[in-house]
DNA sequence: CCTACCGATCGGTAGG
DNA sequence: CCTACCGATCGGTAGG
């Protein structure tokens, strides 16, 4: 529905639209004539602005996996004590996942169909940001704020299939506002953990 | 590897193979000649055996689908209390997914690839489900052992994401049997809707 | 289960 | 960004 006389798109139209279609029908799901129906254009003119369909999906998941990134660094590099900063690091993951969900959906259910190297380059930043919840869980049980004896590697798991599955229930219009989501699994996953 | 000379497949060869090769490569990254393949035929071969490749996708999840409706079923007419219950449905769901890991990711993953009207059966099927773990959360409430005030639909929605997230990280040769998952789940679920 | 195909669609390119 | 294509691959069928 978007005004069609004279209006060319941008690189970053073309991203964004592939995105949420990604996000609805999967890679392989979407064609780039669907990409290109979606905007008004042919399948063949989206070669203008990039180079392949699976260029689009390189740039998708590593904005992605860099969001998640971003957090967990400047959680890491914070003042705060082990149970603050598994809170900040809950709300800012419930922040980007509500702020950005065709992104992270994109990001969680695709990374597989991306080519080599980039695969396990998203997925080693994946690596990172569970490590980022273990030593935070780790360092909360050394000083005695979590339970004595918590699996720290399993708890980041665990932690982080709940938080990762907000994703596939949380909608913009639905009950719950990001806050009150946050707000939700916070007590969730700090009652998991909690000496 | 299996032996070629004189083998010739059943239908079940065929399911079992498109619900390892789905699991691996979704639905729409696993053609027909991939499936051939595996099984050492031709693609064109398989429909002997099979009407479509929707089919297979079809009849995959929905006996995933009726795996976890059945232990609902079995749950709800035991005679436990709402803590038991919760401790049957966390366990039981644990063992449905590691003793059929390719099929409950192909459930997770796949369903939304499902053409009408069997896309819609599933998922009434998977709320059907999930309505068993919101109702032993509110029976629990009612009775005072779950927490006063606790959200049955959310709390439900959380169980259920940490539960089906198992897919994405178990591993049948990693560190941890099912039942020491299924433990720690449970201690997990437990500690988020105690009173 | 193979041979021999089918029309449709795929990602992508040359040239303007 | 369109016109006009390309070879490859898709799910699937007829006939044996």
């Amino acid at each position: 529905m978007s005004t069609r006389t004279g209006s060319r798109h941008s690189r970053d139209d073309v991203v964004r639209t592939a995105v949420r279609l990604f996000a609805e029908r999967g890679f392989h799901g979407t064609s780039m004539r669907d990409l290109g129906d979606a905007l008004g254009l042919l399948g063949s003119s989206l070669y203008a602005h990039i180079g392949s369909k699976s260029e689009l999906l390189v740039e998708i998941t590593r904005e992605g996996a860099e969001l998640f990134q971003s957090l967990a660094d400047k959680v890491l590099a914070s003042e705060l004590g082990p149970e603050q900063r598994l809170a900040e690091l809950v709300a800012g993951h419930v922040g980007i996942i509500t702020d950005h969900l065709d992104l992270a959906t994109t990001l969680f259910n695709e990374t597989r169909h991306l080519p080599e190297p980039e695969r396990s380059e998203v997925v080693a930043l994946r690596d990172r940001y569970q490590d980022a919840f273990r030593q935070v869980l780790a360092d909360g049980v050394a000083v005695g704020v979590f339970r004595p004896g918590l699996d720290s590697r399993l708890s980041a798991t665990l932690v982080l299939s709940l938080l990762n599955a907000l994703d596939r229930w949380y909608r913009p219009d639905g009950g719950a506002t990001p806050a009150e989501v946050a707000e939700e699994l916070t007590r969730f996953v700090l009652a998991g953990v909690a000496a």
